[in-house]
DNA sequence: ACGAACCGTAAGCTACGACTTACCAAGCCG
DNA sequence: CGGCTTGGTAAGTCGTAGCTTACGGTTCGT
């Protein structure tokens, strides 16, 4: 289930979420900080969290009343594998037009 | 040529245009013939070629009275070099919180 | 030259997603 | 122990992205 929300691209299609994923990239980060940079509420920066987290593209530490945000290595892996194997077949299917280009397989 | 952003990202948030993204990735594909293998109208898939089109995730080619997309390469180095800044940031950050162990930056 | 096929654009409708305010739970500090 | 701070959740509004049907332009075939 949810296995529609958890895809990391769907995540950081959005601009602002895309933000907030950045500013957690350069370190660990807490929810009202993130807010403070940002020109959304609270609220908002939390519901972004949360679809981020869902994505596997954030884990979340509690430390006191704060809550840390940082960024899942393995979210990061995961959207570099779809981007190069999305590569590895285009320059597949270059290469075989390359080859056939006198006549068109029909 | 700096007008579009890297919301090649963006672009690749609508699962539709995902799947017409990898479509074309397998090859050079008209636009019948991706409408043809998905669950929208061809006006439709228009409008999401349009899209990767202009985020420089694709290029289309006049061949008679078809047009053939295929996966423009700079767009997916583009994303990969994205992902790498990131990831090269989150690397660094964690580099230093190893170091700084009872710090938090402000 | 006429018709057919292919494609892009316009206009319009619907649905989802992003943001806000308000409220509540949990942990620190006086 | 009482107040203050921090965060997540609920309910509601509003914009916009995505899809459809309808139309016009262009090229190939006969």
């Amino acid at each position: 289930m949810a296995t529609y929300r958890t895809d990391g691209l769907g995540a950081l299609g959005d601009p602002t979420r895309r933000a907030i994923f950045e500013l957690v990239a350069t370190g660990p980060k807490a929810v009202g900080e993130l807010a403070r940079e940002l020109p959304i509420s609270r609220p908002a920066v939390s519901q972004h969290l949360k679809v981020l987290k869902d994505a596997g593209l954030v884990v979340d530490e509690a430390v006191g009343t704060r809550r840390l945000y940082r960024v899942d290595p393995n979210g990061v892996a995961a959207l570099r594998a779809y981007l190069d194997l999305v590569w590895d077949r285009a320059l597949a299917a270059f290469a075989a037009a390359v080859e056939n280009t006198p006549e068109e397989p029909s």
